[in-house]
DNA sequence: GCCAACGTTGGC
DNA sequence: GCCAACGTTGGC
């Protein structure tokens, strides 16, 4: 599967699109995911240059905040493998390199929205043009997903 | 802080 | 391979 369009969950109060902002070349990796439906997009399915809307989670507003592009597509996740890392993984190194079991990306900020799209206005639309939004779906979780063409056209309206 | 939803783990 | 227990996510 290949898609041009995706969606990424950061939470702000650890990683939010201002820290994005004043990264270094406004770039950062996008590291840390542990869910496997989530790391077979990254390994499998992102491609440098596509886009992806970069969601705040698990704070006072939820909603997407800005765009990135995607300046470096999957590779293994070096934070697996550092015992220091919050993320590290002591199973992963079993894997082997020539089949990591977690994977980074490296993000661009292409620009920050100037207000950030409500989670609760996206779902206004959820029995029409975001009908089949990934977030919206019931108990959904995952902190990567992906955007069709046409709901990504659709939320930049609302911008 | 609560709790629903869901993924992962591990005993059997 | 089943499924209970557990951990995590994330909106509220």
């Amino acid at each position: 599967m290949t898609n041009n369009y995706w969606l990424l969950k950061s939470e702000p109060d650890t990683f939010g699109i201002e820290d994005l902002a004043a990264a270094p070349k406004r770039t950062t990796r996008w590291d840390g995911v542990r869910n496997f439906q989530a790391r077979n997009m990254l390994r499998d399915s992102i491609a440098k240059g596509d886009r992806a809307f970069f969601y705040h989670s698990s704070c006072e507003i939820p909603g997407i905040a800005g765009i990135v592009r995607i300046a470096k597509a999957g590779y293994p996740d070096p934070s697996a493998f550092d015992p220091k890392n919050h993320y590290y993984d002591p199973d992963s190194a079993k894997y082997g390199a020539d089949a990591p079991r977690w994977y980074a990306l490296d993000v661009t900020l292409e620009r920050k929205f100037k207000r950030v799209i409500r989670l609760d206005e996206l779902r206004a639309h959820a029995g029409a043009a975001l009908a089949d939004l990934v977030i919206l779906r019931r108990g959904n979780r995952l902190s990567v997903t992906p955007v069709s063409k046409k709901e990504w056209d659709f939320v930049l309206t609302l911008e």
